[in-house]
DNA sequence: CCCGGGTCTGACGTTTACGTCAAGGTCCGA
DNA sequence: TCGGACCTTGACGTAAACGTCAGACCCGGG
């Protein structure tokens, strides 16, 4: 999906805290732990759009935005999903925040609004079991390395003195 | 590391257990869930030698081999390492194996394997804790959704009927 | 207003882990 | 012994996730 397209899905506004500091994109990288390069793509990909841009043209991130790279990072080095996988998860979460907010609003009607809530929920739900299931491998595994790591040390130990 | 050289580190012959039957690429790669090419390179690149090449140097497959490419997939999918790691930990592990069986040899001094022995276990004891941070992080990951999910399952309870 | 440093948009390069041909060589059952 | 299925080695292609230029543009301080 990353193709040379224009732009992608806009990826839900985030809001500055009004009146925040916000960071060029030179900084911003930096305090997230990435390239600015890495964060100019993010954006063409539709995964993270700075809080604000200047007249000008220039990327101001705030310190939401950071959050979300953590998240970006978090996903693709503990799950190791692809950023179209991270994308989806995200926009999910976006979503979620959005229902949050507009919950109470009287536009639309009760039963559409719990229906979309029940949507995300499912993915979320989803996402959590993925999460256990590679969780539940980890554990496997690292039983696994304590028995291998167990013999080698038996064998260490009994190296002094072989008996008989 | 993989460039076009001729042909990387042996990688510890894998002993066919005497008069198995051994697999041709395709059939190998079938059960092992990948691709001939995978195999291919994966020997190119000194991860895996087939247990025996006959003499007109087709690939012959034992399950020992198999089960050693399932091990590379273990380690890509759930550590998320890539091959030249996965190629380290499981040179260790080929020479821990290796220590095991000439442990009782005469030919080396007691605390020259030893001190091989240790050095070894350290290699696997470092993995060890890799797997467990990841594992770690992993559970706090899973607490986390866990929080947002219980949130979202009380918004969407209170949907029903909502309290003054 | 001007200047130096930060930033912009292309656009091409890079690495990993293979996929996918093409042109031949090998193996084995009839 | 021979034919078709399987296999071999190059060699080139590909997708993801950026790296790395070049050339132009923006922005805040003096």
């Amino acid at each position: 999906m990353p193709s040379s397209s224009p732009v992608a899905a806009p990826a839900a506004p985030r809001g500055p805290a009004a009146g925040e500091r916000l960071l060029g994109i030179s900084e911003a990288a930096a305090r997230a732990g990435v390239s600015a390069r890495a964060l100019r793509y993010y954006q063409q990909i539709g995964l993270l759009v700075p809080a604000r841009t200047t007249p000008g043209g220039m990327r101001r991130y705030s310190e939401g935005d950071l959050t979300r790279v953590a998240r970006i990072r978090e996903l693709q080095a503990l799950l190791g999903l692809n950023l179209e996988e991270i994308a989806l998860v995200l926009r999910n979460e976006d979503r979620l925040a959005e229902i949050r907010l507009t919950y109470r609003d009287e536009r639309t009607s009760d039963a559409e609004r719990r229906a979309l809530l029940r949507e995300c929920l499912a993915l979320q739900q989803d996402l959590r079991d993925t999460v256990q299931a590679k969780r539940d491998a980890l554990t496997g595994f690292l039983a696994d390395l304590d028995t291998r790591i167990g013999k080698a040390q038996g064998l260490l130990a009994a190296g002094g003195a072989p008996p008989a």
